[in-house]
DNA sequence: TGTATACATCGACCACCGTCAATGTATACT
DNA sequence: AGTATACATTGACGGTGGTCGATGTATACA
């Protein structure tokens, strides 16, 4: 699925009416940051700008296998930007993408009615 | 990539170095999210602003375990806030802690109003 | 006391996911 | 060409989680 789906026809989850295709979207999209090493693999290439993956296995402590497919995940879901230079893969980070998941969860609604 | 876009707009995540331990909290926390009965069933209960269970089997079209399984899931993660009144159970969003996982993504406090 | 309702818990099934060893593919160097 | 490195893919295993029928617990009412 692609996230920019969520974009366009989801609004906040607790200020309007979530349809059963719009929660699949969004349960989706929150399953991708649902896992630790997916987590830290966010935050360790935030910090470094840009990384190679061969500098990622060992601080993560998983196999390369397991590393890989964790930034295909989140390659796929559109929150890492990844190069290809060489027999390197550079990954960076797409923040816009980590925001839209943080709208969702941003519509308290303030009063009950309109 | 310049750091400052990182720290504006992205929360703890991508602005600080990740743990572990703080991972696996933070998944957790995220998968509770990570499910679509759960996101209907938040997004259900916060327009209602106050719903008892009965009511709530019907529109999920789940079995009342299920949802009720689903309900304590959002209880014990402090996303709902349950009250008993009589045979019935009466369940209302606790927005502060919906409000830590969209801070843990984007970090930017909502704009509360008085 | 007996019956009906509302909700939680239990037990079991099944699909999905994280993980790794083995293998495949592509690039770089001699 | 031959070898070594970097990364992706495959296949399989084990654990976890969503689901529902059956059952348990508590309240309300006659």
């Amino acid at each position: 699925m692609d996230i920019r789906e969520i974009t366009n026809c989801c609004g906040p989850v607790l200020a309007a009416p979530l349809d059963e295709d719009a929660a699949d979207g969004l349960a989706a999209a929150f399953k991708v940051v649902a896992d630790p090493v997916r987590l830290r693999l966010l935050s360790l290439i935030a910090q470094a700008g840009e990384i190679c993956s061969c500098d990622l296995v060992i601080p993560i402590g998983k196999s390369q296998p397991t590393i890989s497919h964790h930034l295909s995940v989140l390659t796929d879901a559109g929150l890492l930007h990844r190069e290809k230079r060489g027999k390197w893969a550079w990954y960076s980070v797409a923040p816009d993408r980590l925001a839209v998941l943080r709208d969702a969860l941003g519509g308290v609604p303030a009063t009950a009615g309109p």
